[in-house]
DNA sequence: CATGGGATTGACT
DNA sequence: GTCAATCCCATGC
């Protein structure tokens, strides 16, 4: 990934997102599904400005922002915009791509379900084993790491929808999916124009 | 398909 | 100390 891929417009950088593979723990995906959140709209962690939870979010971009919602599931997201802007991305859905005996075993299901082993934020975390350790590390380093989209998905269609599971800023349509994609957490519910 | 349990963190009083 | 939080899954209708 080029070193300045997350240092612009968050919503650039969801998009952009699509089709770029994660990889940890001897397993990747294609992200199929992400989220935008920015400092200037209420569901954003860092919305309450500079706390140490939310220091990595206003920090440089590329690092990865690691954290446990719901005390259950870590969730992964790609910190974005220059330092002191505090957005980031989250990373919602895979499409498996290695490894998939591993995330199965991981995730407690059989290699076969494909679909659920990478279907939603913490399930993905789960598969490829991400946790709360990996807060504010390099995502272009590793040991998590995102990279250029696979021949595949050089050109993927990106369809935008409101963002799932929030209760504030719901109207804002800031998620993204690979449309017609199988591996999604969620149908596109309510399509927006990408601009 | 609707509901509710699980169980940690950080912000704020 | 309290409470809300970028969720997942098992259960029961």
């Amino acid at each position: 990934m080029r070193a300045d891929f997350y240092d612009r417009p968050v919503l650039e950088v969801a998009q952009a997102l699509i089709g770029c593979v994660v990889t940890h723990g001897g397993a990747s995906g294609v992200i199929v599904e992400t989220e935008a959140y920015h400092d200037s709209e209420p569901a954003c962690h860092a919305f309450v400005g500079l706390t140490p939870r939310t220091e990595t979010l206003f920090g440089p971009p590329g690092r990865a922002y690691v954290y446990l919602s719901y005390g259950v599931h870590a969730l992964l997201n790609a910190v974005c915009e220059s330092r002191g802007i505090g957005a980031a991305v989250l990373i919602r859905a895979l499409e498996p791509l290695a490894g998939v005996e591993l995330m199965a075993a991981r995730r407690g299901v059989k290699p076969d379900q494909r679909r659920a082993l990478c279907s939603g934020p913490g399930k993905l975390t789960q598969a490829l084993d991400v946790t709360l350790a990996h807060n504010r590390s390099d995502l272009r380093l590793g040991p998590v790491v995102i990279s250029e989209r696979p021949a595949r998905f050089s050109d993927p269609v990106v369809q935008r929808d409101r963002r799932i599971g929030i209760s504030k800023a719901v109207d804002l349509p800031w998620r993204f999916c690979l449309a017609g994609s199988a591996f999604l957490s969620a149908p596109v519910r309510d399509p927006a124009p990408v601009s």
